[in-house]
DNA sequence: TCGTTATCTAGACAATGTTCAGATTATGCG
DNA sequence: CGCATAATCTGAACATTGTCTAGATAACGA
């Protein structure tokens, strides 16, 4: 039934704007955010360049979607990160803290083409106001838990957001881009932690 | 002389690889670096196109030798910055660490689109050695200050480059995508701060 | 079954990155 | 000073790109 609503014939593809989507994001990984052709793209899903203009204004409309689904694959990531973690306490609380960054940097290292994509203004417009994404959700989540569990003070916990974020993404940015080396990451984090007041 | 020197006639333009480097920064700053042209660089400056090829393997080239520029540019700036505030003793070591950052957040802000350059992996054959790039050194140098001022404990001082810009960073580029909030610079540089231990 | 609508193709266009042969100018040597 | 050699740039060409328009094809409801 799936299948056949995907492969139905050369015309109707089915869900032509999400396999465009998947195609660009396969060709974004191997040769970055920049060097992505639309052509390919369509190509690559075995429809004409023009097909591609009945779901996306233009090419940086494209590459913006692509910025969303990227953008929530990175928060469902980390989610999952979370839940692997279960339990009561203190001590949980800090673990799913360091699960949280850690599955950042995991995915940013592991994909760079793709975070420079999300974090590099190719999303033109996506205008993610920043308490309704996902991964501030997250952030904020984690950090409520921290405070509740007595980790970190209540004027630790304000603005502690916009701390750790930028901080792990700094680095992971600048790990990425070869201006830091790689071990630099659990140095931040314990700068984050220290910052935070942690323990 | 320099004019002759830079004007000379059509053939022969004197100095093609920087008055190509300075025409495409002009550009990137309107358009982005991805939206760059080699032609219209080439033929801002009143040259063909295929003249820039004897300075640059290809476009990414090119690119490459802006986001050298620009870089370098960055740290001038923030050299400035420092150099305005003249006096010692800790008052004045602090206030020129915050000069530092504070530079970087205004030239970030003020540029988005050569910031981009800089940092979103536009520059693929720079092998910026981290200790060795200028941005790395007038930090080193600063925090050494606060260090011998007696600002910042030694176990802060080790390490300290790395997260102080990862957070500033960090703050500016997510600041640049419209993923926080503009006020949220000074609550990173408290942030810091804290996590030095500071004052 | 048939017409309507959504979906995709074909073909064209200007603009882009890149190459190569050759034209133009500078430079160093006698 | 004159000339050969090298450095520098042009011109035209090519494949590829993003994008547009007209039309072909298939799905779907009456």
């Amino acid at each position: 039934m799936a299948i056949r609503a995907l492969a139905k014939s050369a015309y109707h593809h089915g869900d032509l704007e999400s396999a465009l989507v998947e195609a660009a994001i396969v060709l974004v990984r191997k040769y970055g955010p920049d060097h992505l052709s639309l052509r390919a793209v369509s190509s690559d899903v075995g429809v004409s360049p023009s097909a591609a203009y009945h779901y996306f204004r233009d090419k940086d409309s494209l590459v913006s979607a692509v910025g969303d689904r990227l953008f929530n694959n990175l928060a469902e990531i980390q989610e999952k990160a979370i839940g692997r973690i279960q339990g009561k306490g203190a001590k949980f609380a800090r673990e799913r803290f360091e699960a949280l960054g850690n599955a950042y940097f995991k995915w940013a290292t592991s994909e760079p083409n793709l975070y420079r994509l999300i974090f590099g203004g190719f999303c033109s417009h996506v205008p993610h106001q920043p308490n309704e994404s996902k991964a501030w959700q997250l952030l904020t989540k984690s950090l409520d838990e921290l405070y509740s569990e007595g980790l970190i003070t209540k004027s630790a916990r304000q603005g502690g957001e916009v701390i750790v974020w930028s901080a792990v993404h700094g680095s992971c940015s600048l790990i990425i881009e070869g201006l830091m080396p790689k071990n630099s990451f659990p140095i931040v984090i314990k700068g984050i932690q220290k910052s935070l007041g942690m323990k």
